[in-house]
DNA sequence: TTTAGTCGGGG
DNA sequence: GTGTACGACTAAA
């Protein structure tokens, strides 16, 4: 029979002394399906010394592994041609076991590509991508699975053509928790397993709650039962969770393990797995588990402004949604007290994670889709990648085409070895602290990708034997030189990636889709990948040089702007890595426009300067204790009026609200109106409402999260002492309570003056600590540019703060 | 300043 | 499973 399907999931088994692969998929109609292929076998490659080995290899026998064959072969090795020995083994694990004995022989140079896994290496090697469309040849067999399985005789591409509508199940569990934030899933039961669909909205439980969506079980035992049942039902190709690698699915393994349910949710019948102790990873074969925290957390980390990764900070950031405001500390509780209303609350908490995981899930899967087609690994794999194994996968997928040798990884030494040594880094042209007003901003478009593209950086172009003293890299450091006569591998596949995003971003002008727009930024995150991966100690193709040559040239195409810009008579104010910062004066955006078309007239290759930005004003601040500006912290005004803070505190969490709040409009008053003295009035204001206790309580509150158990913190902070009352008033304080607490008046240190909000009255708190430890702090480094001295200006014309001040002094 | 150790996410 | 994360931050030396 002749069968297309999309490719989903991939495994394999050992059967019969041979290893055979599992595809699993889903034909057109939507059926489910298994294919068996068993015609592939596990190889890896070998470089000798010395012939004879050979025939020693081919009468290889260990524990019941074997060499079936071998084979000379040319390759490439760091992009020199050389002669390696394919083996061919009889099973997977038999690849690790001979590679251990060999590798001792001394008619053995190396033994290379023994740590290519068995599945991963049949995708590459048949040029297969998964989720996509394949098509096979075979016959049905009959054997005990969830699907119809055929055993293929051909297995290849039909098309490029994506899995259409993904099923996804979200879910999300709530555990019996008395401790707090230890949690112990030997001891304490699920209490409820929220589970949503794109049609599909359930909470389970098993105490007695009245509500649409719920249903209520018997005891926990049933509970994981009729979980196994609705994945039966729903039959999902994503499972999807928020860090159910590491709670959600195996706390469910470890609770059905306890009454000895057996979790056969694979469409194989096999378990659902967990595999690791620090990392865990949990799999079902068949159905894709997706934990959508990992992908947001090694691969959104640098793109979300967020730098916390709770479920909470994600969604708003992404979804613009919260989560439902429960007092989780209290659930325990609640569950033994059988509070039938306050649990229902619960069970709406838990559907909604489970929801709001669910559209992270199905907002993310496109740009997921694009790394898996790219890379041609299985989504399972790509989804819990980082970005030097994105690029070391896309390498290792190109090595074929170029028929490269994949490099080992560095041995533990080596490792160490590499990390020792340092980079160089960028140059940053550090800023005059002052108002400015005509900003243009410059910068290099992707400056490391085009500049390793455009300057065939690569490990075997770098200080290359044929071309010693030609052409030189321009470093200050130590001589490095680039090949004349050919072109490098890595240098290669990265232009290929910048070449393939500038042709979607032409498509993109026509067609804003969100596939095209998914398929730009999986290309730009692999790009932008590269140059951390040349320095990046466990790297295969890991190139001290490449990466020297790499900032080498970023200083200095961005010290030739610097210069060339002051020239043009054009003044500097800042500059950072690739991003260049100037003021008109008497010239014209015209002129800047001009000028930028100049620079890109003489730039190799893909180099490109882009005119980023015009600003019609912006601050750049001091750093603390010198008189020059601080790095990357400044704040710009665009023509819309739309403010760009950059380095400002003014997100993070224990700063109360009044602080981030002045601070905001402080910058706005000097950006919008360059008016200082209403910037200061302002704050005077500010200071005359919080030293007559007008200021709302609720911009006062301080959230400070508790790091450990109350006994074991030697310094009674303000948290700790907020901690305290909290547990004085019987509620539980464990390691991970937030704490929201205000500083009220009163004899003492800081410690003795916290209050817990719902106690404070609004005499009761202590103004001139706010002035003093969050007005002034927030302001300071503002008004310091401007020449002004806020916390003299607030001592001279104020006699109760004055008094405040010298009393602290 | 360098190095070793812990933590994240989850209830 | 042809395996054992990683980068940021803090405490200690």
């Amino acid at each position: 029979m002749k069968a297309s399907f999309y490719l989903t999931d991939i495994t394999y088994k050992e059967e019969d002394g041979k290893a055979v692969i599992y595809l699993f998929g889903r034909t057109k109609e939507g059926q489910r399906l298994i294919v068996k292929d068993s015609s592939f076998q596990p190889y890896f490659f070998v470089q000798l010394k010395d012939l004879l080995a050979i025939d020693k290899l081919k009468e290889l026998k260990l524990e019941g592994c074997k060499v079936l064959e071998v084979k000379a072969i040319k390759k490439n090795y760091l992009e020199k041609e050389v002669v390696v020995h394919k083996i061919i083994v009889n099973l997977p694990r038999s690849v690790s076991i001979i590679k251990e004995e060999i590798k001792k022989w001394p008619e053995i140079e190396q033994v290379l590509e023994y740590d290519v896994l068995f599945t991963r290496r049949y995708l590459l090697d048949k040029k297969i991508t998964p989720m996509t469309l394949l098509k096979l040849e075979g016959e049905q067999i009959n054997e005990a699975a969830k699907a119809p399985v055929i055993l293929a005789t051909k297995i290849e591409q039909e098309s490029e053509e994506v899995l259409p509508k993904i099923k996804i199940l979200a879910l999300d569990i709530e555990t019996y928790n008395p401790e707090g934030k230890t949690m112990n899933p030997k001891k304490n039961p699920i209490i409820m397993l929220a589970l949503k669909g794109e049609k599909y909205d359930k909470v389970l439980t098993w105490k007695r709650i009245n509500g649409k969506n719920i249903e209520v079980l018997k005891n926990e035992a049933d509970l994981l039962q009729r979980f196994k049942e609705i994945i039966e039902e729903e039959k999902p190709d994503v499972i999807t969770g928020y860090y159910s690698d590491g709670f959600d699915l195996p706390y469910i393994k470890e609770r059905a393990d306890r009454y000895k349910i057996k979790l056969d949710l694979g469409t194989d019948y096999s378990e659902l797995q967990i595999r690791g102790k620090t990392d865990k990873v949990a799999s079902i074969s068949g159905i894709i588990h997706v934990d959508v925290l990992k992908f947001i957390r090694r691969v959104l980390r640098t793109t979300l402004n967020t730098d916390t990764f709770n479920l909470e900070s994600v969604a708003q950031e992404l979804l613009g949604e919260h989560k439902h405001d429960v007092p989780l500390d209290l659930l325990a509780q609640t569950w033994d007290k059988e509070d039938e209303e306050k649990l229902k609350m619960f069970a709406e908490y838990n559907l909604h994670d489970a929801n709001l995981c669910y559209q992270l899930c199905q907002k993310l899967l496109p740009n997921m889709i694009e790394l898996v087609k790219v890379i041609s690994l299985s989504l399972f794999d790509v989804q819990r990648m980082s970005f030097s194994q994105l690029v070391e996968w896309y390498a290792i997928k190109k090595a074929q085409e170029f028929n490269e040798l994949i490099p080992n990884k560095p041995g533990f030494y080596a490792q160490q070895e590499r990390i020792k040594k340092r980079v160089h880094g960028a140059f940053v042209f550090k800023p005059t602290p002052g108002l400015y007003s005509k900003i243009v901003v410059f910068d290099y478009r992707s400056l490391y990708p085009s500049i390793i593209a455009s300057h065939n950086i690569s490990i075997g172009t770098i200080n290359c034997e044929c071309c010693k003293g030609k052409k030189k890299v321009p470093t200050e450091f130590s001589e490095l030189w680039i090949c004349e006569k050919k072109q490098g591998f890595l240098s290669t596949i990265i232009k290929e990636i910048i070449d393939k995003r500038a042709e979607i971003k032409k498509a993109l002008k026509q067609d804003q889709s969100t596939l095209l727009k998914a398929r730009s930024e999986a290309l730009k995150l692999l790009a932008n990948s590269f140059y951390g991966y040349l320095a990046f100690a466990v790297a295969r193709w890991y190139s001290f040089e490449g990466a020297e040559a790499t900032t080498a040239f970023a200083r200095f195409y961005i010290k030739d702007l610097i210069s060339k810009a002051q020239e043009n008579g054009f003044k500097v104010i800042y500059s950072d890595t690739d991003s260049c910062f100037i003021i008109l004066e008497n010239k014209t955006k015209k002129d800047a426009i001009k000028f930028c078309e100049e620079i890109n007239k003489n730039l190799p290759g893909s180099m490109e300067l882009d005119l980023q930005g015009y600003y019609p004003s912006g601050l750049f601040v001091g750093a603390k204790g010198t008189t020059s500006g601080a790095k990357k912290k400044y704040a710009l005004l665009d023509e819309k009026e739309n403010m760009i803070i950059k380095g400002f505190e003014t997100v993070r969490r224990n700063w109360s609200f009044i602080a981030k709040e002045v601070q905001k409009k402080v910058l706005d008053i000097v950006l919008k109106e360059h008016n200082k003295q209403k910037a200061l009035s302002y704050v005077k204001e500010t200071v005359k409402k919080l030293e007559k206790n007008q200021e709302e309580i609720s911009k006062l509150i301080i959230f400070t999260q508790l790091q450990k158990s109350i006994d074991e913190y030697e310094n009674i902070s303000p948290h700790v002492a907020a901690a305290q009352l909290l547990e004085k008033k019987g509620q539980p304080v464990v390691p991970g309570t937030m704490l929201k607490f205000i500083i009220c008046k009163g004899e003492g240190k800081i410690r003795d003056k916290v209050k817990l909000p719902e106690d404070v009255k609004q005499e009761d708190y202590d103004g001139e600590y706010y002035i003093d430890h969050q007005i002034i702090p927030s302001v300071e480094s503002i008004f310091s540019v401007m020449g002004i001295d806020v916390e003299k200006e607030l001592r001279t014309k104020d006699q109760t703060t004055l008094a405040a001040f010298s009393k602290k002094k």
